[in-house]
DNA sequence: CGGACAAGCTGA
DNA sequence: CAGCTTGTCCGG
């Protein structure tokens, strides 16, 4: 009998599957998602296994039997056959009309050539703390708002009790923390992507990692938990864009298992998923477990002597003992210039858009990359007022305003002197240093009202991180959040601890607005853009070099995009849910 | 993707 | 018409 495997070769530009012979020397190995060679118009090529089968008489092959080439070789174990299918359904929910990123998201880091031995889940009790997480997860899962320095320990163990569990951060370094942790109390754990075989074969019954994660192969699985859900960097900025909560959603959901996502500020897309399951802390523990807000309302300031230092400010920052990290997410020294003698606004000589001034003091284009010395384009004059200063510029000042040293951050900053008193940076510096004292954004606003659909629970994901860096409520901290809408819902929620105010108005205004979760959006950009959204059958609108498209919902879109042909010959990138948009 | 092969161009 | 470039097609 003729055993056959359909394999897609990992060939970038090639996305398409083949079928071969699988030698009996293989069949015992051979399975849905092994690694293996195979021999491909005169290439030896590795790939995937995506089916495994004996041709069946009423199946009519595109290639006849006495035709097909033999595998070359089994190189490894991959993707589990429930993996391989999820990864389908992500190719199709995300737009793409490729498997193999997913795959590669699955896969192992390295070849893996044996499994160990599966062992019996071990079975653990939580702690009593967990109670109602325990009834959530009874009940298929859903969502829980923890405060911003809760530990989501127990409940990660409450999951655990249910059998092997599968934990997914936003990042590594909070993965391996959350690992380590787990390990500490006594729990056999597999931090991916190296413990990828201990996830595999079934050896780990605590399987945790990073957004690639939920690809793990799991035998067994009993629960996944998503950690920090609203955190950004659970989707995947390359397209295709799959987002690991939504990807936990529909794994779980196939395996009939539960799934819990944990925030402090749950997105309205984790919210309607739940519908009536979610939990919240009781308003006295939340509120604990938030930071005093204090809003400096700068309404009142005269427009011609605005500065980003206020008088509340410098107050926070001239006591030495206190620490203190300024939030201000623009780099450079200066976004936006004016001439202080003619009054023009600076720009480009070539193409006339607005330059920005970096640390090296030159004034450089952001559309065309032209730089030149400091001098207004119109008069000539070298005397010029930074309309919206950066970072650089906030730290001269600062530091006047302070009398003491004042560091800047940024993403690309080095090694920080870990004994300043006051920081000042991109959002980079949240992520950056430890702990303070003073936590002060200085234009929130720039956050609150950025084009992006996402933009207010961005915003609140920022206060979240800083009110991890000043931990649970004390008298001597405070965030400082300077801004012109102390009305804005994301300031209203921060200052009342209570999330839910933020998310209320949220799902309202984006359920009005037809934008996801309630109506789902992608955009196509590239040169056959133009071409291939002419011919959706879909509402669009054009959004810079790109367009944005939207359906009623997920399926709806994937299904569209999939079988609208693509131009041929023409890039074309989909970004379904846009993270920058 | 990258090899095969066909059609098109050039110079002697 | 050999020798080379460019483009299109296809792989099991």
């Amino acid at each position: 009998m003729v055993i056959t495997a359909t394999v897609l070769p990992d060939v970038t530009g090639l996305d398409k599957a083949f079928d071969y012979r699988v030698p009996d020397a293989l069949v015992d190995r051979v399975r849905v998602g092994s690694l293996v060679r195979v021999d491909l118009h005169g290439r030896r090529v590795g790939g995937w296994v995506l089916r495994v089968g004996e041709p069946d008489a009423d199946r009519r092959r595109e290639v006849p039997l006495d035709r097909l080439v033999p595998l070359t070789r089994w190189s490894g174990h991959g993707p589990s056959a429930e993996i391989v299918e999820l990864a389908e359904w992500a190719a199709h929910r995300w737009g793409s009309d490729r498997l193999r990123p997913f795959l590669v998201a699955a896969g192992p880091p390295r070849m893996v050539a044996s499994l160990a031995r599966p062992a019996p889940v071990r079975p653990v009790a939580s702690a009593d703390a967990s109670a109602g997480a325990g009834h959530l997860l009874a009940d298929g899962g859903g969502v829980i708002r923890v405060s911003p320095t809760d530990d989501p320990m127990s409940i990660v163990l409450a999951a655990r009790e249910r059998g092997r569990v599968l934990v997914v951060h936003p990042s590594q370094e909070g993965a391996a923390l959350v690992a380590a942790r787990l390990r500490g109390a006594g729990l056999g754990v597999a931090l991916l992507p190296d413990g990828w075989s201990a996830a595999a074969s079934g050896s780990a019954d605590t399987v945790v990692g990073a957004r690639s994660a939920v690809w793990a192969s799991v035998p067994d699985l009993a629960a996944i938990v998503v950690l920090d859900e609203h955190d950004e960097a659970l989707q995947e900025q390359r397209t295709p864009t799959w987002h690991a909560r939504d990807v936990a959603i529909e794994r779980a959901r196939r395996l009939g298992i539960p799934v819990v996502c944990v925030s402090p500020c749950p997105t309205v897309a984790a919210l309607a998923w739940s519908g009536t399951r979610w939990m919240r802390p009781s308003a006295a523990d939340e509120r604990d477990g938030w930071p005093t807000v204090e809003i400096v309302d700068r309404r009142g300031e005269d427009p011609w002597k605005r500065s980003l230092v206020t008088s509340r400010l410098i107050e926070a920052i001239r006591d030495p003992a206190v620490r203190v990290v300024c939030v201000h997410n623009t780099p450079g020294r200066a976004r936006l210039l004016a001439c202080r003698t003619c009054r023009a606004l600076l720009e480009c000589e070539r193409c006339a858009a607005a330059v920005h001034q970096g640390d090296d003091e030159l004034l450089r284009c952001g559309r065309c990359g032209t730089t030149r010395p400091p001098v207004c384009q119109a008069c000539g004059s070298t005397v010029l007022a930074n309309v919206r200063p950066g970072v650089t510029r906030l730290r001269d000042e600062l530091e006047k305003a302070a009398n003491r040293s004042v560091v800047a951050v940024t993403g690309s900053s080095g090694e920080l002197p870990i004994d300043a008193g006051v920081y000042v940076g991109t959002e980079a510096v949240l992520h950056r240093v430890r702990d303070a004292d003073v936590v002060a954004f200085v234009d929130i606003d720039a956050e609150l009202l950025a084009p992006r659909y996402r933009a207010a629970e961005q915003a609140m994901a920022l206060l979240v991180r800083a009110a991890r860096l000043l931990g649970p409520r004390r008298a001597d901290q405070r965030l400082l959040v300077q801004t012109f809408r102390p009305d804005h819902e994301v300031l209203q929620a921060a200052v009342a601890a209570d999330p839910g105010l933020l998310a209320k108005r949220e799902a309202a205004r984006r359920r009005e607005l037809g934008l996801p979760p309630f109506r789902a959006l992608a955009r196509v950009s590239g040169d056959g853009a133009a071409e291939f959204v002419e011919m959706l059958p879909l509402a669009v609108a054009a959004d810079g070099d790109g367009f944005l498209v939207r359906a009623d919902d997920w399926d709806e879109l994937g299904d569209l995009l999939s079988d609208t042909p693509r131009p041929r010959d023409a890039r074309l990138r989909i970004e379904v849910d846009p993270p920058r948009r």
